[in-house]
DNA sequence: GCCGGTCAACTGGTTGGACCAGCCCGATTG
DNA sequence: CAATCGGGCTGGTCCAACCAGTTGACCGGC
């Protein structure tokens, strides 16, 4: 229900400015009780694809001018991840620059407890490096650590958005994310970087190791 | 009620793992239907600061870990924006990080009609200029064209997201903000070097610009 | 003919109560 | 003691009203 109005929505099959049906027709239409209608509104007006309004009606919003990043993210898993071409590509290109910047913040801000963290979990890291799965498991739970440690809120919370949503399960990994998987010595070496507090350097070489997975942008090329 | 059981949780009232009281009692508690108590978990669980499980009882998740960006943005307006102190300066972070970088792919990407919808955009903020306010919306419009003309569906997200979010309305604008405001030659420039894609240059730039509204960072200094 | 108030028929918002479906845990039973 | 069963909790769904705003057609007076 939720995600059907959702799909319309971002497909453009309801545009925007169009009044939806009322509550009570949507119900008839859908099968179901009108609590299980106004509760999936509900959600899209907290996704803000819609607005609602009392003795009106429910009109669809512009979701490119409205709808925020958790858009990426279904619901709770079961409602399944919207379908919007160029998303995934935009997300590793979002990840790469935000990435870069938490750690070079990390690098500046981080205290002493942190970078011991940080360390300690690079090794895990390494430990867990014949598996695939393991090492992509390790990789996030090693950024998130960079990302808490840079004490910036919004983008630990872009993080999560982005974990979850259009980064997470999108089949197997490409080439150039397994290399980047598997190059533990660059991990290493951000560890140290953040851990000697040099922001400049760990700017760098968080941004070369991130943009390895990105699918290199040319003149004139849009991302769909 | 979503606002109230939502503060409670990311203050730490609820801490995670906890599980929240049964839908009947909290419809008693806020005086309230029990339907209109589901709408508000079901918000809740939307926004993932809650897990719920049919047969078994709801319960509180660690949000740090779950809740996406979009916990920045309550609901649509009406709901209060969420207190969650840091949250705003990495917010502006975050708007330097990511706008930057939009520059940069805009300059890459963007095609004829947009370079010169930027331009027409430039010029439209150039005459808001008296008007601080008109300012601050030009400004905000400015921006949103070269976020659409970096083709990064993950970037206009998040920009709605922290347009409507953290980065709205938070009282007058500092005098750092001002200055950026005001600063109509660097819009100007900006704008002449993403029509003449360039790049490193545009990224360069706009990083000067948007840095310009932040607190410095210093060594140790956590953002709260 | 035009203006302005009124009212009926929509819209979403809220309520109450009943029942279904899944989970948990203690009592029962082998 | 362990496996099983069942009752009482949980959330999930439904029906049938009624409240509360909005809209627009209608009708009277100017």
């Amino acid at each position: 229900m939720f995600a059907i109005l959702r799909d319309r929505i971002v497909a453009g099959t309801l545009t925007p400015g169009q009044p939806l049906h009322a509550e009570r027709e949507l119900a008839q239409e859908f099968g179901v009780n009108r609590h299980a209608v106004r509760e999936a509104l509900r959600r899209l007006q907290q996704a803000r694809l819609v607005e609602v309004s009392h003795g009106g009606r429910t009109t669809v919003l512009d979701w490119r001018r409205t709808a925020g990043l958790d858009l990426a993210v279904g619901g709770t898993g079961g409602s399944g991840t919207v379908d919007l071409p160029g998303l995934e590509q935009g997300a590793w290109e979002m990840r790469a620059c935000v990435g870069a910047d938490a750690a070079r913040l990390c690098a500046l801000r981080a205290d002493r407890p942190t970078t011991e963290a940080i360390t300690a979990a690079t090794d895990r890291y390494a430990q867990s490096q014949p598996d695939l799965k393991a090492l992509g498991a390790a990789d996030i739970a090693w950024w998130r650590l960079i990302v808490e440690g840079s004490g910036n809120l919004a983008y630990l919370l872009a993080f999560n958005t982005l974990v979850q949503g259009a980064l997470a399960e999108s089949g197997p990994p490409t080439a150039a994310r397994t290399a980047e998987l598997l190059d533990v010595a660059a991990h290493r070496q951000l560890a140290t970087l953040i851990a000697s507090h040099e922001p400049e350097a760990a700017w760098r070489l968080a941004r070369d190791l991130l943009s390895r997975s990105l699918i290199p942008s040319r003149r004139g090329e849009r991302v769909r």
